[in-house]
RNA sequence: GGGCGAUUAGCUCAGUUGGCUAGAGCGUCUGGUUUACACCCAGAAGGUCGCAGGUUCGAGCCCUGCAUCGCCCACCA
């Protein structure tokens, strides 16, 4: 072989991964071109992603690796074309998430997070944080994330709480934000109530229970509810319950003895279900409650947070409400209060998205923010176009959520998060905004007041995460970044963040906090399954690139990934990409021996104008797919060009060249390769930016090269 | 109860505004150590593009209906 000083040895087949990512990302670091107030050149426009912060509570997992992959991409992509780009790290605390990780890690020290103080659970998870943070910054490195350390954020750090804060009381002070007795979503299993979106609704099948209430029968799933239902609405229209007046009052014979019961008609009861009567248990009911508020009526708890029967169950008390269930179907049963049971009776059971126990509802006076104006806004914002999401469909879904969107409940009975910034009457309950800390006694009756013990839901303060991270509401930092130009993140948490980004950014900051949004699907295993540690089918990505290099994993997680739709991540995949890897670098070897030492000349032959011309077409269609968000094209086509094209024919045909022609028809041959070559790694850097910069290296500075690193030079 | 997605080679998936002789990776078969690369090269087999209609000069792509799988939303009488 031909080899030259330009050559060295290390510049070797088969191409070393292991051996050259760790060195060009710190080459790539020490540049400092992460920073966009660095780069090199005239730049007027910013290009900015903020990254979804995982969350610090374990290793990044091949859906982390799929965001590093594409907004890296993405922001490579940017930063070649000439933008000022930014991509800002993050981590997030992950409150509830992170808090069950720990609790798990602590149930099998044999502990309990209920037998810790406060203080002593936050330290413990703060530390457990901290150390998962910087395993997590590291694993980001290793996936070539050229995202701007320097601006790296923490979810719990002080910018961050004072701007939740100051948003807070600024929903206060709009009337948008209250404090009150209202249904919630209660887990007995985590302690803890939830928004909305935090249930699963699982099909279930159950008994369905006839019972005699009197003179009325009444349908119910859950009799172990049923003691103290003292309420038997009806719909106001029901001709079978004609004789029966509203607030009349009739004495029932009941599961523990006599009660007497008041006739409520009210448009809720439906004369197609059941019998079309229906007692409530409005604590245990988020629609039972509305009734009661409609009606003031009394209302009272049966179960209690732990999920076990209270007093008021007689001879139950204290059993779980499903153990006794059974009982009391039993007694009724003798009681003769047993109608007809109906023995599978299909209905929809709402649980813990983490535990999968069932929720039951409970009265609980909480913090909750009016979402109708917001959303207002936010459909507003979605229907100019201000936010223009990049898979047509999710934009249909987000407009859909917002159009019949519930107020939120954003209080946790958690330890693990922002606390919320209020106290609480010890007398009357009553619940005061305190951003100042200042309040020592009850604005409403004077009695001693506490700091409310909750903290926020995680979501509301990752919900205002892109104009924290940019350091509203002042400084050129916002002005220049803000609006962020692309959010890339998982089509799963639709709800959970992006709309409550575009909600909350348009209330802060009068505009919506990113252009465009861009979702992708779930990363299944190579059969199309979802990933579990129960299936055994978990990769761990950090691993795989190890094996196979980053770039060869960047590949198989862009080509055929279509936006929003999920994708495999298959071995297989992979491993084609390393082979792919392998030819690019062995394609430098043969290009890098046959022209060394070559004269660059513009005067080429008819064939090889002809190979240019075609190669610029393709990669002016390669630049379309970039700008139209068609990445997984645009990599498949500049992989098929440089292996099939490129490699496959131009350089077997040049072999021929070089050994039979004249010396201008080599020269414009060499010429050639080296263009194609050069502009083939730029192409290819996106996707793959280990490699392309490692062989950038090696190339000499001339006619091709204008800049000593790829990241820096111009697509 | 509402909505969405998928269905293309043995497997896993691409296929942009309808122009296709339907592609990739892996797998299978045949031949080949040729100036980078055996992590390679040359070639081959393999498809009624879920089903049934329709629009069109032309349909994998558009329209209607159906089937199967999956997902999301919805106040559990």
């Amino acid at each position: 072989m031909n080899t030259t000083p330009d050559i060295p040895n290390t510049f070797l087949s088969p191409y070393n991964h292991e051996e050259n990512e760790k060195k060009i990302y710190t080459l790539w670091e020490e540049s400092g071109f992460f920073n966009p107030d660095n780069l090199p050149g005239e730049r007027k426009k910013a290009y900015t992603i903020i990254m979804p912060p995982p969350n610090a509570n374990g290793s990044l997992h091949a859906g982390h690796a799929l965001f590093v992959t594409l907004e890296d991409m993405m922001a490579r992509y940017q930063r070649m074309r000439g933008k000022k780009a930014l991509w800002v790290p993050g981590a997030d605390h992950a409150g509830f998430e992170t808090q069950v990780v720990y609790e798990k890690k602590l149930a099998k020290e044999k502990r309990s997070r209920f037998d810790m103080s406060r203080e002593e659970l936050y330290s413990e998870i703060l530390a457990f944080t901290k150390e998962n943070k910087s395993h997590m910054e590291r694993q980001l490195r290793s996936l070539g994330a050229s995202c701007d350390w320097s601006r790296m954020l923490f979810t719990l750090d002080d910018r961050v709480k004072e701007q939740v804060y100051a948003t807070f009381a600024q929903l206060e002070k709009d009337g948008l934000l209250y404090r009150s007795l209202r249904s919630v979503h209660w887990c007995p299993k985590h302690q803890t109530g939830f928004s909305d979106l935090e249930l699963e609704h699982v099909e279930r099948k159950d008994p369905f229970y006839y019972l005699q209430y009197g003179p009325f029968v009444i349908g119910t799933v859950r009799p172990e509810t049923k003691f103290s239902d003292k309420y038997v609405v009806v719909h106001p229209d029901d001709e079978r319950y004609k004789a029966y007046k509203h607030g009349q009052k009739i004495s029932i014979n009941w599961i523990n003895g006599t009660v007497e019961a008041t006739v409520i008609k009210d448009e809720a009861g439906d004369p197609e279900k059941g019998t079309g009567a229906m007692t409530i248990t409005p604590w245990h009911s988020k629609i039972d409650w509305e009734i009661a508020q409609r009606h003031n009526l009394e209302v009272e708890q049966i179960i209690d947070e732990r999920g076990k029967l209270l007093p008021i169950a007689g001879e139950f008390a204290g059993m779980k409400s499903m153990d006794a269930r059974g009982k009391i179907v039993e007694k009724m049963g003798k009681m003769g209060l047993i109608v007809r049971i109906d023995k599978e009776y299909t209905h929809a059971v709402s649980v813990c998205y983490k535990c999968g126990k069932e929720i039951e509802p409970q009265l609980k006076k909480q913090w909750f923010i009016k979402m109708k104006p917001l959303a207002e806004q936010a459909i507003t914002a979605i229907n100019n176009k201000e936010v223009v999401f990049v898979t047509e469909r999710h934009r249909r879904v987000a407009l859909h959520w917002l159009s019949q969107i519930q107020d939120w409940n954003i209080s946790r009975q958690i330890v693990w998060g922002i606390p919320i910034p209020a106290k609480i009457c010890t007398q009357c309950d009553h619940g005061m905004v305190d951003i100042e800390n200042t309040i020592t006694q009850c604005t409403k009756c004077g009695g001693a007041v506490e700091q409310d013990p909750d903290t926020f839901d995680t979501w509301f303060s990752s919900g205002q995460w892109p104009f924290i991270t940019l350091g509203y509401p002042d400084g050129k930092e916002y002005d220049t970044f803000y609006p962020t130009d692309m959010m890339e993140t998982g089509n799963d948490i639709l709800f959970f963040w992006v709309v409550r980004m575009i909600l909350l950014g348009l209330y802060r900051t009068g505009k919506a906090p990113f252009k465009e949004v861009y979702l992708h699907g779930l990363v299944r295993d190579s059969k199309g399954e979802k990933m579990s540690k129960s299936k055994g089918n978990v990769i761990d990505p950090t691993e795989v690139a190890k094996e196979y290099g980053t770039d060869a994993m960047r590949m198989a997680y862009i080509v055929g990934n279509v936006p929003g739709e999920h994708i495999n991540f298959s071995l297989d995949k992979i491993r084609g990409y390393k082979k792919f890897a392998n030819k690019v670098w062995n394609i430098g070897r043969f290009i890098l021996t046959e022209t060394n030492g070559c004269v660059y000349t513009n005067a080429i032959t008819k064939q090889d104008k002809e190979h240019k011309n075609s190669f610029d077409t393709l990669l002016q269609e390669i630049t379309d797919d970039m700008e139209q968000h068609r990445y997984h094209l645009a990599a498949e086509k500049i992989y098929q060009y440089t292996w099939h094209t490129f490699a496959d024919n131009i350089i077997e045909e040049s072999k021929k060249i070089f050994s039979d022609s004249s010396a201008d028809i080599k020269q414009s041959r060499q010429s050639l390769l080296l263009y194609l070559y050069a502009n083939s790694l730029k192409a290819l850097h996106p996707f793959m930016p280990f490699i392309t910069e490692t062989i950038w290296q090696h190339i000499p500075e001339g006619a091709y090269k204008t800049q000593k690193l790829l990241i820096v030079e111009k697509w």
